[in-house]
DNA sequence: TAGATTGTTAATCGATTAACAATC
DNA sequence: TAGATTGTTAATCGATTAACAATC
């Protein structure tokens, strides 16, 4: 892929695909981008811009095929390709995310969980046993992981992520409320859920 | 508050009070937007635009007071009220968010916590105990409820949405994977923790 | 063919960065 | 006062929207 696709475009990827999956399960065949305009609150000039970002996926005087759509925007996004995760933290958070059983549907499979409180090691989370951070390493090499997913307090992180580092690893999945620094050929995602709160308190605060 | 501040700037809030946080933590007292800047990794231009957006918090020649400027941005977030809060859904995820200590100290206060399974009814989640759904509007309106969590599958999301909405909730923070069609008035954020992930595996495909 | 709708270029809008006068 | 650094205006950059020719 030549062209640098913006951040904002790759963000709205996954909302098409959410759309265009559902279009498909009702058993949708084609739309075009004003009707799909209208359903996601978009402007059909955006869809059409954002989709030729990535070549083109329509037809003048027809529309999209949803279908079709649907699977470029997966492989767009890499769904087609298997993906071997880790949990790094094994508390409420972690166990969530191991027992969200819709991201193995996406390709995504956790393949281990690890704690650094011994009280919750030989603990049975769905098919993974909770595991010392020790055994960390050897298993990302065994288990060909490529992304770790990272629910522990903050004070870890930054030490837990350079570990990562020096082991490969390709992405990080990160729920620690840091700012991780890691090098620019490893992806990192975060998700800051105080952050959300707060933009929502804001949100409620203006509107009185 | 006359103009409008965009999303943008907004987003980047938080941030700036993480930051600011940490320095007044260890005794930072004052902090040009040079230095902030490097801290950070935005440009200088961007952090004095952003916050006087808000005012001149700061002082030419001198920079700005950390103090001073963490509980200006606490202010305008919101943090210095307090909000009460209920979950729906007492899964995995609601039960990890009822559990993160951490909100509570910038004044989010949870008050109760709801599931459509009667199997969790009674369970006590740290000083709360797991209520049916039927319970909930009468709940909101005897402790003065102004945000609900929705960590509940996207099937009954919607139709739970529009019975927070009817009984005057104003703000959700929704987990579920699917937008949720309000008026205008009601306060929506949303945590798509799918998203964030295909966002990553996008990354993690292009950069091969 | 005529109608519909894309793909794409051009226009607009908004956000970020640069520059510098104001001022502590 | 001189030096530092903000607040703010102007310039640039990028993203969104509008328009329309291409084409199915």
């Amino acid at each position: 892929m030549e062209k640098q696709i913006s951040q904002a475009v790759i963000a709205r990827l996954p909302r098409y695909f959410r759309y265009l999956g559902d279009l498909k399960d009702k058993g949708v065949e084609r739309i075009s981008s004003q009707e799909l305009s209208s359903l996601m609150k978009v402007t059909a000039s955006q869809i059409r811009q954002d989709f030729n970002n990535f070549g083109g996926f329509g037809q003048q005087g027809y529309g999209y095929n949803v279908e079709y759509l649907y699977g470029e925007i997966s492989k767009i996004l890499g769904l087609t390709e298997k993906h071997h995760l880790i949990i790094i933290g094994a508390g409420n958070l972690g166990q969530a995310i191991a027992n969200y059983m819709n991201f193995e549907k996406r390709g995504f499979i956790f393949k281990g969980i690890f704690d650094a409180n011994p009280a919750l090691h030989g603990k049975q989370i769905r098919d993974m046993v909770i595991q010392p951070m020790d055994n960390m390493e050897s298993f990302i090499k065994e288990n060909d992981i490529d992304i770790a997913v990272l629910t522990i307090p903050k004070t870890g992180a930054v030490e837990v992520a350079n570990r990562l580092v020096k082991n490969n690893i390709k992405a990080i999945w990160n729920f620690a409320h840091v700012d991780l620094n890691v090098p620019k050929d490893i992806q990192v995602e975060n998700v800051h859920l105080s952050e959300s709160l707060m933009k929502l308190s804001y949100k409620l605060t203006k509107e009185q």
